[in-house]
DNA sequence: CGAGCGATTGATCATAATCAAGCGATGTGG
DNA sequence: CCACATCGCTTGATTATGATCAATCGCTCG
């Protein structure tokens, strides 16, 4: 009860950190889009919990030109794949959370393109090419369950072009928040108005494709919006609404099972008026 | 020899549309960077062989909201993935040349969240899902030559996001430009200082994540610096060395399977001052 | 011939970058 | 323990890149 006071041992995202977790965001994660028998939960874990490692936090875990020759799996922590451009910029095309697999096909590439590092304390399981394949050939469907995991991240990738291509600043931040919140909800690490936030501005800056004064000032617009209060290291959502029409997110892109649901948009005109109207306030 | 002409009843990227080409760009792209003996090839072909499409200029090959269940392989013609915004913009977050399949896993998704169209007249191959499967795991080579070959598209699709996050209009366009270069040539279809051009200006703009007037505009400047001609529906690169500088484009990553090279820039510093200087001509 | 489309141009506006400085918290070495 | 450096955040002033609005032109096609 008193875990908000004294927060200085505990806090990692609000829940310690424990040498090899016995709970793992992946298996819940798969779990729920697969479903999965005791024999391929226990065979994931057994993978999981081989070989890992942790990272301090702005260490890089795969540096740029190497050939990993294995796949990471985030435990604990948060991780971003980014580039380093030539005129010193940096653009992260990705932000791992726990449960993510660092692309699960990342083993057949002969160089990184995309360093990843850690944005805070990180611990990452160490798959092995080869035991991978083993998981998966002796558990075809923990194969098929990764594969879905990984289609939904690829639908994040180019997400995340169209976010940074198409948007302003507000609806970059808003879209990135709203994509976060999500994600962290569904592997039990966030809630619908409140989740842990180790990233910086410049994080965020180099997230969405602006600069770190920018972000600064768009996340004081949408403060002063009441759409969001962000203190320190954590983020609360004061309107989720709003802050989805902004950022004109739509979290079943990230809901791979979810049924029915039709396309809102279809050529992109009807919902004009009324959303731009309803965006005046803020945007 | 008179085939540039009476290109009038021939052209379509400078060479005949056939009914059931016998020549597969797939084939070759996949002999290239992963070997396959004869038996595979005649599996893929075959494969190939048994369903086509043909669609229009501007018709869309699969919807918002649909499921596919199968993986289209274009054949002919160029293809864009796109996303339409609420308020009427769009993003192109890839485009598909012949040779490439429109996202391996595709199959796996239950909803379509960025749709595929035409760019000009377009042949594709339809692969069900079953046929696939029944293809790879009798040719575990074909499946392995598949996903190396989806690495490079995920790739690409992360580039496009550094693109649009950092990249100003010309360097964007610049980028965009040598990417294309690189891939057609690659499959026969240009050559180092000219390719067949059926994107319109609109299409480089949504692909940039700009406006067609500044598309135009920014076209011009390249134009003006000499380094690419554009007439119609062809593109002359009149200096590929400057282009690739301004994008910073690197094309060894559209190569899997190149070996050696080191990363040119490792913390974002060395370069900048000799890259930027050697830009103020253009930039 | 008129409609529609793609390319083009000009004028003006707005979003975001850049440059510069300062503030508060944290951490470190003398 | 203090002096100082660093880092992340914040603010203000100015600039620039690209958006927007509007109009024209040439071409193709029904």
């Amino acid at each position: 009860m008193t875990g908000q006071l004294n927060q200085a041992d505990t806090r990692e995202f609000g829940r310690p950190i424990v040498d090899r977790p016995e709970h793992y965001a992946l298996i819940d994660k798969l779990e729920r889009s697969a479903g999965l028998d005791r024999a391929e939960r226990d065979a994931l874990r057994g993978a999981l919990r081989v070989s890992q490692r942790t990272l301090s936090p702005r260490a890089t875990l795969i540096d740029a030109g190497e050939a990993p020759g294995e796949v990471h799996v985030v435990i604990d922590g948060w991780a971003s794949r980014y580039r380093q451009l030539s005129d010193g910029t940096r653009q992260i095309v990705a932000i791992y959370l726990p449960g993510d697999v660092c692309d699960l096909d990342a083993c057949l590439s002969d160089r990184c393109r995309f360093p990843i590092e850690a944005i805070d304390t990180l611990r990452v399981a160490v798959l092995p090419r080869k035991q991978l394949a083993a998981l998966t050939t002796e558990h075809p469907r923990i194969e098929c369950a990764l594969r879905q995991d990984a289609v939904v991240g690829t639908s994040i990738q180019r997400e995340w072009t169209v976010n940074v291509g198409r948007r302003n600043a507000k609806r970059r931040v808003s879209h990135l928040l709203c994509e976060l919140a999500t994600r962290l909800t569904a592997i039990g690490l966030g809630s619908d108005d409140h989740y842990p936030f180790p990233l910086t501005q410049r994080d965020i800056a180099d997230a969405c494709g602006i600069t770190p004064v920018h972000a600064n000032r768009t996340l004081q617009d949408l403060r002063a919006a009441g759409l969001i209060a962000l203190f320190g290291r954590s983020l609360d959502i004061r309107d989720r609404v709003r802050l989805e029409r902004l950022g004109d997110f739509d979290r079943r892109y990230l809901e791979l099972g979810s049924r029915g649901a039709k396309p809102v948009v279809a050529n992109g005109k009807e919902h004009r008026t009324r959303e731009l109207a309803e965006l005046e306030q803020v945007d």
